[in-house]
DNA sequence: TGTTAGCGCTCTATTGCGTTGAGCGCTAAA
DNA sequence: TTTAGCGCTCAACGCAATAGAGCGCTAACA
């Protein structure tokens, strides 16, 4: 987050507002004589112009170019987002709208987030993202060996959020039907309630206890153990690329180039996220704005608008839309709050 | 495919040869003086410009202006790549690189696939493709239902190329344990080797024969039959987007929306590869040049080398790069050529 | 003291024009 | 058939002039 906000008097705060607006509408540098048009102020342009200077020293506003109108800085942004957006509720009929069309067909937490990018996309015309539940801190329900060739065989895990995912794995050496049997139950046994992540680590610790014991068995799952690799699920939907890519800000080669790089560096954008969570764990919607505040200098024409879902109080992952800088939060926070909203309740359901 | 080629004279074809050259690696016009100077023609450039004068009535070459060197058209390219350019052969070291690479930590066909689709994207410095087989066209092996909860229960499917994929869906109705693993017997006997695109429609066909013997049974799978929707497994693996945007074609802003429309639109190049193997069946690398010959209009500027990969002498899917029109075709169509060669084997001996 | 009208200034964007140079086509000679 | 030479064409570049948006500043006004 930046350094504190600046105290503007209302006069200010009320051309701030008209700056922003205007620009997210016509993405183009607002001069002072169309703020007291289109806002019908009772004041001339050179009074706006003076507020405006003023909101220029305070950097709040920039200027592309001298004589040129003014643009928000990421403050300026900041500013709007915090103090003058109310976070514009989204209407009953509506939510209900999306609740509709979007319960429909659930067949797990997976599709609901699949969804719920699908929806912010279409809903905000620019890309929506949600991020699943990290799978290696997620909890190991159950593990299940399936033979399916002389040497292969296929391991189901189901983890505490009912994702199943299935890896298959060639053994170096066969088994029979029988000890594989026996192996799933041992697996069961001890890994259970264990985080997907350590697995592996779990696993060895209790293979050492049971050497003595239960040799074979032991050995057996030493075999898998080093064979098994974590299969991963799909950890971030994007979608709506091409929403982007309509903005006239992307019209420039450069910053289509930032387009593109987002979606080829998902990882680095998980990492912003996850990180903007943490550092700010409360309620309601989570604004980032710019290469500063996304911390990836790469990215400047871009903004993020996200929440966090959570599961029993408890946040385990977000959704939220990219969009340019320039974009109409107050709408677009509420909505991404609403549809946060509808996952928690989503998933609630579904592990319920 | 185009028309028929032209028939050209060997000097002519020299010619032809050489301005492709020289416009694959400078992505600019080619003039007569550079023919001559860079190839060491005992000609004159008054000459050479008389036979690119011919070569451009003939369509093969074109001019983007009055008084511009020469370019290449779809159908120069054509030429060159059907009757000029001699599929270099990669060198055996060279491909013992690529397999000891390769073969390492295969556990399915997917990462046989999502690798080479890498692989080729690194090799080629362009965008690398893989199209996994067609899910909906293989044949189920095995499915195996496990309960994950009261109402849930996991669908483990293992198709012919033992890839496993899962889904988890709610019952409608509760189930006991005895029950499912009733059902999952009567699936096995009743699905197994069936498409598992057309898992339900047998499903259905069976089930009503065994409506009367055994009635219970029957109407479960019946309940599942409306449950059960196809996992989808990745189809198409797509990358290295990032060293096409490297192009200096690229750097257009146009040009550029063509390579996002790619990765947005990757069903329908999914469908443009199925029909171009589909008419071409026979071996060795397939070639489509521009907006004509993909069938996409939006991808004017944009070339596919592929090579479809085989299972017991059937071609079963394709990989491919993708780059600019401009692309250095032989030595690409070697690395395609042997890339599917190394996935028909690796694919081969999975399934083994 | 805050507001406003007016003027001049600045900077961008656009247009037009002349220059340059690449590269062609054509013709006439070898 | 090939080549040298000449003139033509056209994109690209730079330069200058113009137009217009919008600002800052000052001086007058409430």
């Amino acid at each position: 987050m930046p350094e504190g906000l600046p105290q503007l008097s209302p006069r200010e705060e009320q051309v701030l507002d008209a700056v922003v607006h205007l620009y997210i509408t016509t993405a183009e540098p607002v001069g002072a004589r169309v703020v007291v048009k289109r806002f019908n102020l009772e004041l001339s342009p050179a009074t706006v112009r003076n507020v405006m200077a003023d909101l220029e020293d305070m950097g709040l506003l920039t200027q592309p170019h001298t004589s040129a109108g003014r643009v928000p800085t990421t403050l300026g942004y900041r500013y709007y987002v915090q103090k003058l957006s109310k976070v514009q509720e989204i209407g009953l009929a509506e939510r209900r709208k999306l609740e509709r069309e979007y319960f429909s067909r659930l067949s797990g937490v997976d599709d609901v987030l699949r969804q719920a990018s699908h929806l912010l996309a279409l809903a905000s015309h620019q890309a929506g993202l949600a991020e699943a539940p990290d799978e290696r801190a997620s909890v190991l329900r159950r593990i299940e060996l399936i033979p399916i060739g002389e040497r292969r065989v296929a391991a189901l895990l189901v983890d505490n959020y009912g994702r199943a995912r299935s890896v298959s794995l060639e053994l170096s050496q066969p088994m029979t039907p029988d000890g594989i049997q026996r192996l799933n139950a041992f697996l069961n046994e001890q890994l259970a309630d264990q985080p997907i992540g350590r697995l592996t680590d779990v696993l060895r610790e209790r293979i050492l206890a049971y050497l003595e014991e239960q040799r074979q068995l032991a050995q057996q799952a030493m075999m898998l153990l080093g064979e098994l690799p974590l299969p991963s699920t799909e950890r971030l939907y994007l979608e709506g690329m091409p929403n982007l890519m309509k903005q006239p800000e992307f019209h420039s080669v450069d910053n289509a180039r930032q387009v593109i790089s987002l979606v080829e560096e998902r990882d680095r954008l998980l990492e912003v996220l996850r990180k903007a969570v943490r550092n700010d764990p409360d309620l309601g919607a989570l604004v980032l704005i710019g290469s500063e505040e996304l911390g990836d200098t790469s990215l400047d024409s871009i903004s993020l608008v996200a929440s966090p879902y959570r599961v029993n109080n408890e946040p385990v992952g977000v959704i939220g839309i990219l969009g340019p800088r320039r974009m109409p939060y107050s709408r677009l926070m509420s909505l991404v709050n609403t549809t946060a909203d509808i996952v928690s309740r989503a998933i609630t359901r579904l592990l319920g």
